[in-house]
DNA sequence: GGCAGGAGCTGGACCGGTTTAGTAAACCGC
DNA sequence: GCGGTTTACTAAACCGGTCCAGCTCCTGCC
């Protein structure tokens, strides 16, 4: 016999099916005894329920979906996500909650697969990254009426509840270290202006610069590549004014930027100051190491997919969860500036 | 009304529930008319299949499994995994095919997921990944008798299908390389040894050092981590007798392999040749980039995803196909070695 | 005109669970 | 010892599809 049903072990134990149910389930119903006999007899003949048949009848698919809009061959490195999908997974698993990932091309695409899970049952729930700026993401969710827990920035998503890691703060606190050093002129790269943390990253370099009274505080539009890391940082650094120090958005771009300082033979942290926005094995592996802003991504995934199965338990649970501000590791990339 | 099922679309049409799953699975038994009728009623209504109810009644779980045996916190940069990712999702989607990823901490838990989610009908088939020396995994799977596509070498896996590329071919073009530039003594660290393509770069190493008459040719075993190859790094160059070439089993030591050597002095390429067995941002992000192995992982994935839906098509299907061999894209992190 | 065959469709069983209405027996307090 | 509540369990409906046997026409052929 292949795959053993319930109906297997009614017969074997002599009860009904709805008995073996309710005692597979731990659910009142059956006496401690007979409980004890079927859970037995289950295990003997190694009884696993059906995902699907569980599914039906209106229960939890047992899935969550993770969806990335990125273009298919460009997936690169972005050690971000790799942590982060550990601690979603870790936190998922042990409540055996499958993980459904898929990457696709657009924005647009997204949302049809966001539609296409939720009305075919296939996941409970949601989690939702790379907010942008009106995120056109929000509206169709809440439509949709499906659990989804938002990973971003503070602030309101519509009704969507949030984890969150304080940004603003992170970035000031990068700033006021590098003018405690002695820097004037600072420049930043930052990622995609439709994000919203780029837009509060930029903000908060303009504020801080403002109020520390730096004499310039550039923030440079990319879209994450080493390849635009690389030439917006070759384009600076050629200027005669050139900044003393460059706040990178992710470590791949500032990984770039310091091969693209040591070509141009510029040294660092002699005559640049690098500083990565994010910490990984990348920020590390170079040489020099590099100043970074550490945060417990695999923590964060962990504290999003607990948020997760909170809102599919209890639709109405609002959750708004601020995560530790990140705080910056101090490596070999920064200095007082020359001069 | 929520969820429309086809009993609301039969009722509407004024047909039954049958004519209405023929029809809109595109199977006879329907006239055209009836059909087009049909299908416009369904879109109107917006009907989804309920994914959970069509894998009940023995039908597909629309679903493949890859899970990852690696420690959670450890997951790192592996730029390989992420494009073998999209290249997979990229085929798999076309079929509306999802893909369940799961990274576990050891290979014992890893079989308990194929155990799991194989009797739970979660899946309809699995990829299998980081193939080992003796692997007590295709066991498993071969007795669970659920479709199984292999990515590794060649070789038999049990009775399992599988898609490879010629590591022992790539290795030696590596070699090769090196020896026509000039280089007598080389050293190799590999990964872990109980990895089957370890072994076989391995072995490709010796042999080739053999027929070309290399004086030293080393391989030293690692964890693959940026850690052990910056300290077998420095171990090897610290010796009085150094090699002048040092090729890695995979980008993120090559690169820490790099910082190491840029650390201690020694310059790249004039004092030491490096080789990355792996080729991605990663390896073009630093200075010098490094000349690597270059193999399309996209594609890679591609066909890894279109080998499985065949064998879950038709379960008999022998497929044991091998992909394009890797070819050496020469960067400026090899040279003729000085003196 | 009678019959075979096929197209087009119906009705209902079925997949493997969950859930509810119903029942019989045990238990309770007075 | 009687009404009422609890406990332990059964039988059957149900979830939303797929699939098959069988029925009714219609067509073609001898």
């Amino acid at each position: 016999m292949s795959r053993p049903t319930i109906a297997d072990i009614a017969r074997e134990a002599g009860v009904s099916k709805g008995a073996v149910s309710f005692a597979l389930n731990g659910r009142p119903g059956v006496s401690e005894e007979t409980r004890q006999r079927i859970l037995l007899i289950a295990e003997r003949m190694k009884w696993r329920p059906h995902s699907a048949a569980r599914a039906l009848g209106g229960a939890r698919a047992g899935a969550v979906g993770l969806v990335l809009a990125r273009p298919a061959r460009t997936v690169g490195v972005e050690p971000f996500f790799a942590q982060l999908l550990s601690g979603l997974q870790a936190e998922f698993s042990v409540r055996s909650t499958a993980l459904q990932l898929l990457v696709v091309e657009d924005t647009a695409a997204e949302i049809e697969v966001y539609r296409r899970w939720a009305s075919e049952h296939r996941v409970d729930g949601f989690v939702l990254v790379d907010l942008q700026v009106r995120d056109p993401r929000i509206e169709v969710l809440e439509e949709l009426g499906i659990p989804t827990v938002v990973l971003g920035g503070p602030g309101r998503h519509g009704r969507l509840p949030s984890v969150w890691a304080d940004d603003r703060e992170a970035m000031l606190s990068i700033v006021e270290y590098l003018a405690a050093l002695g820097h004037r002129r600072i420049a930043h790269l930052a990622g995609l202006p439709a994000f919203q943390h780029t837009q509060r990253r930029i903000r908060a370099l303009r504020d801080a610069a403002k109020r520390l009274g730096l004499s310039e505080a550039l923030s440079l539009p990319t879209d994450f590549s080493d390849a635009e890391g690389a030439a917006a940082t070759r384009t600076l650094l050629a200027r005669r004014e050139r900044p003393t120090a460059i706040i990178y958005d992710n470590d791949v771009m500032a990984v770039a930027g310091l091969g693209v300082a040591t070509e141009m033979g510029v040294s660092v942290p002699g005559e640049l100051s690098i500083v990565s926005f994010d910490d990984s094995v990348l920020a590390r592996i170079v040489h020099p190491p590099l100043t970074a802003l550490s945060r417990d991504t695999f923590l964060l995934g962990e504290q999003v997919a607990r948020a997760l199965l909170a809102v599919i338990d209890d639709p109405s649970a609002a959750v708004d969860l601020k995560t530790p501000t990140p705080r910056l590791t101090v490596r070999e990339s920064t200095a007082v500036p020359r001069g």
